[in-house]
RNA sequence: GGGCGCAUAGCUCAGCUGGUUUAGAGCACCUGCCUUACAAGCAGGGGGUCGGCGGUUCAAAUCCGUCUGCGCCCACCA
């Protein structure tokens, strides 16, 4: 046995354990007879760094995955990386922008060298990190989204789904950040209230030569720099202040040219001035509008976000630029009415923050109705659970309103959509370019391959990741319906829990369900476990701006990684946000420490072999005994339900308040006196079995003391030892104990109130069931001797469920005080027992309600009526 | 605007299908203690009429309605 340090060194101590376990290869997994359990990491982005909110995600994984190690299965927590393609490609571009250089310039392969070369230097940081954390993951099958197996994974997903005829390439309205140059979907457009001006402008009738009368019609926008766009102005059909208007034209203000006066329900007439002007082409809806009524689409913003030559005028001005300069030149043309302030709101993209340009552009699409139908019925039928299920009304919805996946993004960064384009514009589709000339020599016989053309646009990144749960595996298996699961993918898909953050409920976890369902026909994991976001204390985001996140690999080097874990978990239930404070983290520590030093006391004893065991810690080991497989029941109900801070609140009790508070100072020997043998293989045992229920949310301090307490042979772990079994459970004799742990707290109290040492033993005298087992535990803890006969004067006494306990304090009594207080406690009494009498005389309480519960109503009077007793027989003995 | 959810001690939350000695935990707080495992500790203590109102019931923190205050998701009334 190793001599401990007085305090737990956690920097030391989890370097050292961690090479153990990797040296050991303890984290990995390979399919054999024992029941898999597997996780997926959530991969979080390749160039990203840990934040807390990594380490909320990946502490609940690690104790998950730990937990059912000690359960005996196969467990398997499979790692890797996001390519997270509009996330690395805006840091690129940003890191290339710093050397003065741009994308454009270097073109498509120089981007992508210097893409992987930032890949290779920040890549995987992340998952350095993890290991710092203690999450067990089986490294070897690290994986990351675009590895060439994993890309081919997308790539022949693609194709299935093409020839399939589930993805088409459309002409949409799309979000366009005019920033990334990219279309996003609409997942990732945040829409925020913003203040701006609602213009109000006249359009002058057309005298049907294209020149303005005098009559004019005023429509409201906030756009103003887009009229140049107008195709029609719009209005309600069933609107008479507009039946004037029908069939007239109106000249477009500073342009002239001459639009159409249409009507369509769409227009409210109780909005701005209830004509619309229709922009086609910079509006979703305008856009629908003009699908209808034919309208010609006349696009005059770039991508960029600036006027074109189309527009006529502000040409090549920034959008917002041209909204004021607009404004001026209407105002002076006498075709601004005037201007109101307006709020409304307003989609920024969720990664560039720029706002959104809607805009018409060929895109990919993928059909989602089937996929929803199906990845709906998947969590209906309990198929995948939801944890909470609230979560579940939210899934349900969207998955009813799904709509076409868009695809395609405008990237580099990314799998390379395999579409290949026919000098005529036509296109084939394959998996590789070889197949793809194949094809193409199909249609046009000789043509070669200098002649096709890929397309440009990259595939979105949860495209990829929603094969996660399968591509770990067997990346061969997505797109490939004929292909046989290889032996990983058998052995571990589905796979078990999944643990991840409802804001990616669609993107990732809704889309997951449905290629599960597709290519493996049977749903990706069993429970979905949703965490709540990680907040400060006042319930801010955590964000880098705010500066308000701290650096979890600070507090790991500052608190210890168990410390950090605990913290984190402490205010964690499921589907709640988190509100951290580096006080839980402190918590953590402190637990530390207790755990710590309750194995420097018990090491530090010395076994007297042959010495009796005293009948205090002969009480006390049954004692802990029955609460200990108490506990381990509680603990399993509370895994089984994902209550994972209820489980560690729950051995937190017992360890502290229970092992060390209680039992230790029940079988504590004396300074300097030896423990009898009995006493202390049971307190050992106890310890450890302690450890192994607290292992899975504490790695590291449990290794260290685990491998302390004996000599273990090497390449032997606590990882994994067996989680402690339940045994029997002696309600009855817990509840005696806990009556007399009472007993024990009220003698404390008198003591704290009347100054009375600890040291000075005390005489008590009970009138009720006080069993004989219990009073070496009352002499040990109170320091009190239980006499039994009358008590007689000089005593002070109390109540405990039933049992009066009279503490003898000769000359300590102070007659008035102790008057106020037992008259204090007679009087609560006599209003309990009023209230449980009101109820036993409601005639239809007693007809009404359960034997079972009027008699407890019964047992309630009747306990009162005794302490009533005894409270007034004390106090005529006081008299 | 629509949908969902939440309001229980100073803070974070339990309280599962209404009834278990007139509501629990952890932290924080207050009062004593440096008692040779631990002051990152020990012992003791105070604190809530379960957001408001109404209803159902013998019985409501628990079920229903409503109001108020928050949160989230969906939705570009230009």
């Amino acid at each position: 046995m190793n001599e401990l340090s007085a305090k737990y060194n956690p920097a030391e101590v989890e370097d050292k354990w961690y090479s153990y376990w990797i040296h050991n290869r303890f984290f990995h997994s390979e399919p054999d007879s024992r029941q898999p359990y597997t996780i997926v990491i959530p991969p979080p982005n390749v160039t990203g760094i840990l934040h807390m909110g990594h380490v909320l995600n990946n502490t609940l994984n690690d104790v998950l995955i730990r937990k059912a190690r000690m359960d005996g299965k196969n467990a398997c927590w499979v790692p890797g990386t996001d390519h997270a393609s509009i996330a690395t490609e805006s840091k690129v571009v940003a890191r290339l922008k710093e050397k003065g250089i741009r994308k454009e310039d270097i073109g498509r392969e120089e981007f992508l060298r210097h893409a992987w070369e930032w890949k290779e230097e920040h890549g995987g940081i992340i998952l350095q990190q993890l290991r710092k954390l203690g999450a067990s993951c089986d490294w070897d099958r690290t994986r990351f989204t675009m590895e060439p197996a994993l890309s081919r994974a997308v790539i022949n997903t693609f194709v299935y789904f093409y020839k399939k005829g589930w993805i088409y390439k459309g002409v949409r309205m799309v979000n366009w950040d005019p920033e990334a140059l990219t279309a996003v979907s609409d997942d990732e457009v945040i829409h925020r209230d913003t203040q701006s001006h609602f213009y109000h402008l006249k359009y002058f009738i057309s005298d049907g030569a294209g020149n303005p009368t005098d009559k004019y019609l005023v429509i409201a926008t906030t756009r103003p720099e887009t009229i140049m766009a107008d195709a029609a102005i719009c209005v309600n059909p069933k609107d008479e202040r507009h039946f004037w208007l029908k069939g007239k034209k109106v000249l477009i203000p500073l342009i002239n040219r001459e639009i159409p006066v249409i009507e369509d329900d769409y227009v409210e007439m109780d909005f701005g001035t209830g004509c619309l002007k229709v922009t086609p082409a910079h509006d979703v809806h305008d856009y629908e509008i003009g699908l209808r009524h034919n309208l010609p689409v006349l696009e005059i913003i770039d991508d960029h976000g600036r006027l074109n030559e189309k527009a006529q005028i502000l040409v090549g001005e920034d959008r917002f630029v041209a909204r004021k300069k607009i404004v001026k030149m209407l105002e002076e043309s006498g075709n601004l009415l005037k201007v109101e302030d307006y709020t409304s709101p307003v989609g920024y993209s969720e990664r560039t923050n720029a706002v959104i340009e809607p805009k018409l552009s060929a895109q990919w699409f993928l059909k989602m109705e089937t996929l929803a139908k199906v990845a709906l019925e998947t969590v209906e039928s309990g198929h995948t659970k939801f944890i909470p299920d609230k979560y579940m009304n939210t899934y349900r919805h969207w998955m009813e309103n799904a709509r076409d996946w868009c695809i395609s993004r405008q990237l580099w960064w990314g799998q390379r959509i395999p579409a290949w384009y026919l000098p005529d514009g036509s296109f084939v589709v394959a998996e590789t370019p070889e197949d793809a000339l194949a094809e193409a020599q199909k249609k046009v016989p000789g043509i070669t391959a200098a002649e096709l053309r890929q397309d440009e646009d990259v595939l979105d990144t949860w495209f990829s990741s929603w094969l996660w749960p399968i591509s770990v595996f067997d990346p061969e298996a997505p797109g490939h319906p004929d292909h046989k699961p290889n032996r990983d993918l058998a052995y571990y898909y589905p796979t078990n829990d999944l643990v991840t953050g409802p804001d990616i409920i669609f993107f990732w976890v809704a889309r997951m369900i449905m290629a599960g369902e597709e290519f493996m026909g049977k749903e990706p994991f069993s429970n979905v476990y949703f965490t709540g976001i990680v907040r400060d204390k006042l319930g801010r985001k955590m964000s880098k701006t705010l500066g308000n996140s701290p650096d979890p690999l600070d507090l790991i080097a500052k608190y210890g990684a168990d410390a950090v874990r605990i913290g984190m978990l402490l205010c964690s239930s499921a589907g709640n946000d988190i509100f951290y404070d580096e006080s839980q983290v402190e918590q953590g520590r402190n637990f530390c420490g207790k755990i710590w030093n309750s194995w420097r006391l018990v090491s530090g004893w010395n076994v007297e072999e042959g010495a009796a065991q005293p009948e205090a810690s002969r009480v006390a080991v049954k004692w802990f005994d029955n609460l200990l497989s108490r506990t381990i029941r509680e603990v399993e109900d509370h895994y089984s339900k994902f209550r994972i801070s209820d489980a560690l609140m729950a051995i937190y009790k017992l360890f502290w308040h229970d092992y060390c508070s209680c039992y230790l100072e029940l079988v504590k020997p004396a300074f300097g006196e030896p423990v009898d043998r009995r006493t202390y293989d049971a307190t050992v045992g106890f310890f450890e079995k302690l450890l192994k229920l607290i292992h899975p949310v504490m790695p590291f301090i449990t290794e260290e003391l685990w491998q302390a307490m004996e000599q273990r042979r090497e390449g032997e772990t606590i990882m994994f030892q067996r989680t402690p079994v339940a045994g029997p459970v002696d309600e009855a004799f817990l509840t005696a104990f806990a009556q007399a742990q009472e007993v024990v707290n009220g003698v404390r109290g008198l003591r704290a109130q009347k100054k009375i040492s600890p040291k000075q033993a005390l005489d008590v005298f009970f009138e009720g069931s006080m069993p004989e087992e219990l009073w070496p535990m009352l002499a040990k803890l109170a320091n009190v001797k239980v006499c039994t006969g009358n008590p007689g004067e000089g005593v002070t006494s109390f109540i405990v469920g039933t049992v009066k306990c009279s503490v003898s304090l000769e000359g300590l009594v102070d007659n008035s005080e102790e008057r106020s207080r037992l008259e204090a406690e007679l009087a609560r009494q006599k209003g309990f027992l009023e209230g449980v009498r009101r109820k036993l005389g409601n005639e239809n309480f007693t007809a009404h309600a359960p034997e079972a519960v009027v008699a407890m109503e019964r047992k309630k009077e009747a306990d009162a009526l005794a302490r009533i007793e005894a409270l007034e027989k004390s106090l005529e003995a006081l008299a």
